[in-house]
DNA sequence: TGTGATGTTGAATG
DNA sequence: GCATTCAACATCAC
């Protein structure tokens, strides 16, 4: 699930939940998902602990303890956060779990193991040494356009690339390129200026929709292309959606409504 | 049974 | 060095 908007949801269920808790428990099931801590290091250091703030950008959370350090969630494609107080309820597939002290769980669900967690000692630093551009909520639209500039990549391939600007997954980048009428698989540097501004403000717009209007799938307008996704047909007078690949990743479009500039 | 999945990364290539 | 592509990662549901 987990691209910016999901990762956002994320967040308030963290902060309605975790913060200004004292963790008087830190359980690690399997160490996979820990990054640059092991796991005797990572209980150590959270034991006994508070969560007082979070900040998300892009698809990481980061979330700060009391101390001023940050612990970094990375959902990858299936993590999930679940509090609960009752051991029946949890999550089958618990990776790392938080125990407060009002006897409530936090647990990090994660079947498929492509999730990051890692300790932060100093977190500007940390951000400046992965490749990881604005936050594509907040990013300005000069800088959008001088990061697209030239660019021989997909449009699709330049919107997934967290290092130019993060947040956008799989199937934002579809709705994005849906809206503007533009192939997911055109070149940037064919688009004109007025399809590249299209591109920013389809972006913008989707983002903002989702995490402000939608907090659920089945909350999103009849007209976005998530409504057709996941299989193919006719849309009503746009046309056929086709499933390609591009740069490796499955792909919606809308045949006929989404121009090639190839 | 085989296939593919909403993400990232590091190696390979141009 | 830079831009870009692609296989690999681990597990489960269809």
């Amino acid at each position: 699930m987990p691209e910016l908007p999901e990762v956002n949801t994320f967040k308030k269920y963290f902060d309605e939940t975790a913060l200004q808790q004292k963790i008087i428990e830190v359980i690690v099931a399997d160490d996979k998902i820990l990054r640059n801590v092991s796991k005797h290091d990572f209980i150590e250091k959270l034991t006994n602990r508070t969560f007082i703030n979070s900040i998300r950008r892009g698809k990481y959370l980061f979330s700060e303890l009391d101390n001023q350090h940050y612990v970094q969630f990375h959902f990858g494609m299936t993590g999930d956060f679940k509090y609960y107080e009752d051991a029946a309820d949890q999550p089958r597939h618990e990776r790392i779990a938080f125990r407060f002290a009002d006897g409530f769980t936090l647990g990090f669900d994660c079947p498929r193991k492509f999730a990051r967690i890692c300790y932060i000692e100093n977190l500007e630093e940390y951000i400046a040494n992965i490749p990881l551009g604005e936050d594509a909520l907040t990013i300005s639209e000069d800088t959008f356009l001088k990061l697209m500039e030239g660019k021989k990549s997909t449009v699709k391939g330049f919107l997934l690339t967290q290092k130019y600007l993060a947040g956008v997954g799989n199937l934002y980048a579809d709705e994005i390129c849906f809206q503007t009428k533009i192939h997911p698989a055109s070149k940037v540097n064919k688009l004109s200026l007025r399809q590249l501004k299209a591109i920013y403000q389809a972006m913008k717009s989707i983002l903002h929709q989702a995490v402000y209007e939608a907090p659920y799938y089945k909350d999103y307008p009849d007209d976005w292309l998530w409504k057709a996704w996941r299989k193919e047909g006719t849309l009503a007078g746009k046309g056929e959606v086709k499933i390609m690949k591009v740069v490796g990743r499955t792909t919606y479009y809308c045949e006929g409504y989404q121009e090639l500039l190839d």
